[in-house]
DNA sequence: CTCGTCCAGGAAAAGGTTTGCCCGTGACTC
DNA sequence: GAGTCACGGGCAAACCTTTTCCTGGACGAG
């Protein structure tokens, strides 16, 4: 007695495939997978049906099949240089967002600053033949462009690639500078400190430089004859706060290259007895509203977009990916958010 | 004359596929792809010619023909529910990090708080296969469950599921007000204060009865007869310090329910003379650097191990796909973090 | 009435891998 | 010497969708 086959049309199993939409609209597979995608021609009566039998087997795609037919994954990987930090996560959700409205989704790859690491999420993303690659870091220094990425387009948000025909999205520094010393300027402070982080980050030389750029333009120079470096930290803007005051006690302004800095310095500031902002004007760098609130008084600051930069990452990849890349630094720029501290 | 045909064995256009590897080892193609599981009985001499063929092509499967063969994506999605803030990337971290180490990716969806964007992020995880989701906030509260993901293992970090048959992994109240009750009653403080977030807040709540549980454990009761709720920020540790001392001026320690609130306690503290931790100890929650150890002096505090309850998620949810899910809520451990404030 | 045109929809290949099943050959046993 | 067994390896189906090419029928024009 041979084996009683299952019903030709027994209700599938699991999700619905296309066959089975076919099947319920009494169409081919093919002709309902043009109903689904608008393509070819077909009476409008024809593809309603097989709409209707896709809403009510609550047909979806698998992806894996359309991924493996079209080469495209709608994929896309988002390598964060460094851990997932204070920078890179607002870079991070505002190139999701922006992918997220195109129908792609973002592959998450923490390498923890570690080569091997980075190498292995490398392979797993080309494994996945993800479209492209977004990859940025917790700073603004240049780093080395990934290798072995022939053929998947890549974009470099924050962190430039040191290999300027690769397409990154920097913050504008100069800007930023600009924004600050004109801010400062316009409200009738001349006499500028400038304290800021170690020399040998990038963000702080380059803030540094466009400081005191900024300040001869306006025949100024810093109140202290020269720039005060060291460390991204409260502490350090304390100490650096008494130095300044030691050395040039006529100071009316601080400018500081990010804001824990900056509310160092206010607090030297109120426990000195110099009174924020009618002494001292105070301005601060990043945004970072835990700091630039929680300072007393609230901190005017510069805000580098940082969600806005992984947002146009987000497109330069699209565009990439779609048409041509576009090679070189766009720079994104900041904004002035004036508080109560200036 | 017909068009001259490709070489039929000329130089694969784009990536090697199995068969280039199967044709180079002088192979079958479903002999090279057991060669490549260890499936199978053959030769080692041909695995090993198989091998060395991989290796110079450089081949990797392609992971969306595997999937679509075999059902599984090897990819996990990660639903934060309300950004991606302080709490939920370390969180995130630790579970990248131990999926990673199955060979499993993260698929990134961030639902800023919105229903309509959870149920598309989550339509689309559904579409891509994935084997699993994680889903975590930004608050410790209850949150309901994901709607329609039968049939897929989903495993709920940092906000448990309000349905008790969901796998949760949630931090240890209980365990955080113990260590830090303790250590203050150990260190021969018995006037214990606690000041923390608004009641609507789990966090806080949970926190203040388990306070109040151990302070009585130790026959002692709050130095003002009272928990006192307000927000989590500094201004509100500064006000509240005032608030204490003037009802309950014996007040030998403040235990805070989060660093924000601590340190303002320790800058309103600072302001009015009073020494820690000589006159008063302090004690924070949470851990976060920036807060704890920029706090003068640095803060003693909580530690929720945010990035082991990512872990743990991760192997739960890799548990619930492989075997079978362990429902319920799997509490982490805290750990007390002794620094200069007490 | 016949031929040509156009249109709706079907058939089938392709995309790359896994895996169950089968077969041929060489060796071993009785 | 014949039958059996095990081992190495090939064949082909299956996973699901897209897309190109093709066919049959209907309709219009001459």
């Amino acid at each position: 007695m041979p084996v009683t086959p299952a019903a030709p049309d027994s209700p599938p199993a699991g999700r619905a495939r296309l066959a089975d939409v076919a099947a319920l609209a009494g169409v081919s597979v093919g002709t309902a997978s043009k109903a689904l995608n608008g393509a070819g021609r077909m009476r409008p009566e024809t593809r309603q049906r097989v709409l209707d039998a896709v809403a009510q087997l609550g047909f979806s795609p698998n992806q894996h099949a359309q991924s493996l037919h079209t080469g495209r994954s709608w994929t896309v990987g988002l390598m964060t240089t460094d851990g997932i930090g204070r920078f890179s996560t607002p870079v991070l959700l505002g190139a999701e967002d922006a992918l997220g409205a195109g129908k792609i989704s973002v592959l998450l790859c923490d390498t923890r600053g570690d080569a091997i690491r980075e190498q292995h999420h490398l392979q797993n993303l080309m494994d996945r033949r993800v479209d492209g690659i977004i990859v940025t870091g917790r700073r603004t220094d240049p780093r080395p462009p990934l290798p072995g990425v022939e053929g998947i387009p890549v974009v470099y948000a924050l962190s430039p690639s040191t290999n300027p025909t690769d397409t990154s999205v920097v913050t504008d520094d100069r800007g930023g500078a600009r924004l600050a010393v004109e801010h400062l300027v316009a409200t009738g402070r001349t006499r500028i400190a400038h304290v800021t982080g170690p020399q040998h980050h990038a963000a702080a030389r380059e803030r540094a430089r466009h400081t005191v750029e900024q300040l001869q333009a306006a025949a100024l120079e810093p109140s202290t004859g020269r720039i005060h470096h060291g460390e991204w930290s409260e502490a350090w803007g304390r100490r650096a706060t008494e130095a300044v005051l030691r050395t040039a006690p006529d100071t009316d302004a601080f400018f500081c290259g990010n804001d824990q800095i900056a509310r160092g310095v206010t607090d030297a500031l109120r426990e000195r007895g110099v009174t924020v902002p009618d002494d001292m004007a105070v301005v601060g760098y990043d945004n970072w509203d835990t700091m630039a609130l929680a300072s007393r008084p609230p901190l005017t600051t510069i805000d580098m977009n940082l969600s806005e930069i992984g947002r146009i990452a987000a497109l330069e990849l699209l565009r990439a990916i779609d048409t041509e890349p576009r090679p070189g630094a766009h720079t994104v720029p900041c904004r002035l958010v004036v508080r109560e501290s200036s």
